[in-house]
DNA sequence: TTGTAGGCGTTATCAT
DNA sequence: ATGATAACGCCTACAA
């Protein structure tokens, strides 16, 4: 691989002018620059970035810190990062967390070894008073769906209380009362907001959630199937159910399935994500939209404007969810 | 940021001697590694990636390149791949290549271009010789779910043939005898294969694929649905149906039940790739088995033994696909 | 076993 | 506008 020196020798000029092209920070006469340029395609000249980085300590790379890889929730996050940055000449360096805390503080420092010039985050299991304290490291980071207060000006995220509230309060209005849920893991900021905004919309009927219908998932589909066994032993009458995700709520659609029980004649459902398959459940999942393409894209935006100091557009911090009816809810006939 | 150099003062020993108990490559005295491991932990010394690779030619990152970020069969394949390289302190540089020719080979360029030291691709729209040249290169590089003769030995792949044998193989011995089938886009080798594969099977019972129950889809639901409604346009009989994936599997799931259709009792269908939404379809798909996480993980292995020389376990290169029985699927009743 | 010194391919600061 | 030359932080013969 031919490098800066070669270039400069078969045109005659110095390593500066040469650097000086490739970068064009600095005015090139006309006809040197010709020259130059003649010599690096001659060579097939390519910078080495290694170099590069360790000369303009600047490495262009900037790592990802996702729970897991797969999953439809994920995928739409990584496309709108890797599209933002791919654009701008930036690679990403991705890991995955699992939600664990060591997983996810190892796959940080994992990152950060990695020399990436900024990090984006989503880590559930990490505390805050961690993410306070990393905050002070010369790694600058966004937060992707997690916020904290103290470092506000580095989180993007979806008003997911909000969004717990526009799922009840949309079977409220269908005449719904007896309002089962099945939340994800409580530990989890976004699934607990959820159940707040959840018990909010109730209060505004004058209602209370029932804790006996109230079952505590995973975030996955045997969350789903699990709490549904678990509300319908309880003998309960019910005539709607919320849950925490799309995931969960696609378990509960197949365990009603299987038990005889039609949705939404027997009761309605309602998800929260709008992940890519909730369209293709039977019947047609009715959830609460997650932008998280575009969320993601914000926070590469973040970092491009934060780190990398380029002009881009306005970087939106706070997302607004919204109700996307479909065929899993009905209105509550009354009896 | 601490340097090596203010370690070796520290620790009252040359740069060299730092290094080597860093790598531990050359026997170092156990008292003098002690002093420099201390000297390392108070100075919190952290060696620098970038100065690591220039100096030894090494970047110790490979540069993935995937069709989509999204969608469950890339996922599982991704996660396949960064847990094998995040284990061995490899990291993981991705990119899209959205079957686009151009984009694609841009996606290669931009991965040689971050001095990777290995490239596991799965690319679809670039030519074979393309990837023969590219084999020139001093990048070296495995192919996921694709069969270069010329390149075998970094070729990972499904013996699609084999699927497409078996998915119609199945519907065959329940006694079904007009199948359709919705391919993916014939350009696509595994499209092509599987396709090939059902017209064996279909050759085993001395049939003939019925050009009129052909429809060519895109790989995701949208294909399925448009190729149901172009199939049933024809008014001809069929009592089974199989689909190149299991989202365009998914699709004609959808697009059946808003026809009035039941599945399987107007007629069977069968998908491909097993992705994990399938068992969440309704009725559950039987589809054929497509161990992409696996492959994903022994690409990572090829690059980790042939690359990096690290004594690995076995690399398998040829996967072989079986059927999954479920609910989408049921005899052919005699009429 | 340990130290010395040259090199990896750029960038960037001075001069000129 | 251009050229020397010193970083950048580490690795690795070669010597001792």
């Amino acid at each position: 691989m031919a490098t800066i020196y070669e270039v400069s020798k078969l045109a005659g000029v110095s390593l500066a002018t040469v650097s000086r092209v490739m970068n064009n920070n600095t005015p090139v006469r006309e006809s040197t620059r010709k020259k130059v340029l003649a010599a690096m395609e001659q060579l097939g000249y390519r910078p080495n970035s290694i170099a590069q980085s360790l000369a303009s300590n600047c490495s262009n790379s900037v790592g990802i810190l996702v729970s897991e890889l797969h999953g439809p929730f994920y995928g739409a996050m990584l496309t709108g990062i890797e599209a933002e940055f791919r654009a701008a000449g930036k690679h990403v360096i991705i890991a995955a967390g699992h939600s664990e805390l060591a997983t996810e503080q190892e796959g940080i420092e994992f990152l950060q070894s990695r020399s990436c010039d900024a990090l984006i985050l989503h880590v559930e299991a990490v505390s805050d008073d961690y993410l306070i304290k990393l905050a002070q490291t010369d790694t600058p980071f966004v937060l992707l769906n997690r916020q904290i207060p103290a470092l506000a000006d580095r989180c993007i995220s979806l008003n997911n209380e909000l969004g717990g509230y526009l799922a009840t309060q949309h079977l409220l209005a269908q005449g719904h009362r007896d309002i089962a849920y099945i939340a994800g893991p409580m530990w989890k900021t976004d699934a607990k907001e959820r159940y707040q905004g959840h018990q909010r919309a109730l209060a505004d009927y004058q209602l209370v959630a029932n804790p006996a219908l109230f079952f505590e998932g995973d975030f996955r589909e045997t969350g789903g199937s699990k709490g549904l066994s678990a509300i319908l032993a309880t003998g309960l009458p019910f005539t709607a159910l919320v849950c925490g995700n799309d995931e969960m709520a696609s378990g509960a659609l197949t365990a009603a399935r299987e038990l005889g029980l039609s949705v939404p004649d027997s009761f309605s459902v309602v998800g929260f994500d709008n992940v890519n398959f909730a369209y293709y459940t039977y019947p047609k999942l009715s959830t609460i939209d997650y932008p998280i393409s575009a969320m993601g894209q914000m926070a590469a935006r973040w970092v491009l404007r934060e780190v990398y100091r380029s002009a881009t557009v306005e970087v939106q911090q706070l997302f607004e969810p919204h109700f996307i009816p479909r065929d899993s809810v009905k209105a509550c006939s009354p009896t």
